[in-house]
DNA sequence: GTCTATAACGAGATAGAC
DNA sequence: GTCTATCTCGTTATAGAC
């Protein structure tokens, strides 16, 4: 079995500990916010080893802690979507789930693709295109859901973005409100969106 | 004449320069990404006259700077829902609007309040205020608009908030995709759900 | 691969003359 | 109100032993 493959929280490579250690201190402090040696430290590795896996320094890790970020939601999205039959339905329990994970937080860990991206325009580039694909990987999965409960393509592709970008706004409006209506109300407006559309 | 009543850029105060500064700059690279070294070179005005104005430090300035953008996109907001008489035409409108300032700044000016603010939940209170404050304002004048076309004082008041998050969100999404898909396909969903309630 | 030490620089903030 | 000098601390990044 590869290390990589490993599963339990001891048993992470130490690649692996900073990577995580990166994503979960962005996502709360961003990108200029976050130290590497606060990382090192978190992640309980030397600075010489983050320095080792991440010549490319800063940019590199938080680059690679943004498509961790990406993996890690995708998963709770398909997972949600899968969850309930009706289309409708299923996105406002993405909202649901949201809100959530951020009031347990304390309404302290957004989006981590977000938080770790705002303010890097124009010098960040590989932070800004992990971004992006991080956008558009979450936009396909809820498109794929869309179109398989007989929603058109074209209505699909549409909705798929203004149903990931609201939830993006209401989550943030959430955090510094700390209250939860911002996304249960976006969940309530997205499902009469699609349900619309069927 | 009051200084602070004068127009012109010349004729600014230096306090209001310094807000300006600050807000522009922090607008596109964060609060931790912006230094009051910068701040108060771009504004032409001397370290000690910051902290003569702003003995509260860096905190103090970022949330006078992001009540600074909240008026600024108060007036656009207030401006453009005036110039249309359907609410769901004046909500697209608002859309485009942004969609152009963002594009005509190369994709590199985001919302000013959201790009200060994130990053700083759990330890700047004041920045979080700041910007609840800014939100509730902006809502606050959609759902006049709204109300004054008719729509239902409840309706009007979840829709406002739907409204300006999904702006919100949209306009990130479409910053990390150098594109202004985002934002015109979020206008024409939020009219079409606007109108769903007429 | 891991560790320590340190270089080189910039940050926020302050003091005190003018 | 404005300006300069400076204190202290933290930052990213590197060097080189082990």
């Amino acid at each position: 079995m590869k290390t990589t493959t490993q599963a339990g929280a001891d048993a992470l490579g130490t690649r692996e500990r900073i990577v995580r250690a990166a994503s979960r201190l962005m996502q709360r402090q961003g990108y200029e916010g976050t130290g590497i040696k606060q990382i090192s430290r978190e992640a309980e590795a030397t600075l010489g080893s983050v320095y080792h896996f991440f010549p490319g320094g800063k940019q590199e890790l938080a680059a690679e802690a943004i498509r961790h970020g990406d993996r890690e939601f995708a998963d709770i999205l398909r997972s949600v979507l899968a969850g309930e039959e009706d289309p409708a339905e299923a996105v406002a329990a993405v909202a649901r789930a949201v809100a959530g994970e951020l009031r347990a937080s304390d309404w302290i860990d957004g989006c981590p693709v977000t938080a770790t991206s705002v303010g890097t325009a124009g010098h960040a580039p590989d932070i800004q295109q992990a971004a992006a694909e991080a956008f558009e990987r979450w936009r396909g999965l809820v498109s794929d859901k869309l179109r398989a409960c007989g929603i058109a393509e074209e209505d699909a592709y549409e909705l798929a973005h203004t149903v990931i970008h609201t939830l993006e706004g209401a989550e943030l409006a959430a955090q510094v409100a700390r209250s939860d209506e911002p996304l249960v109300i976006a969940g309530r407006h997205l499902a009469r969106l699609i349900t619309s559309y069927r």
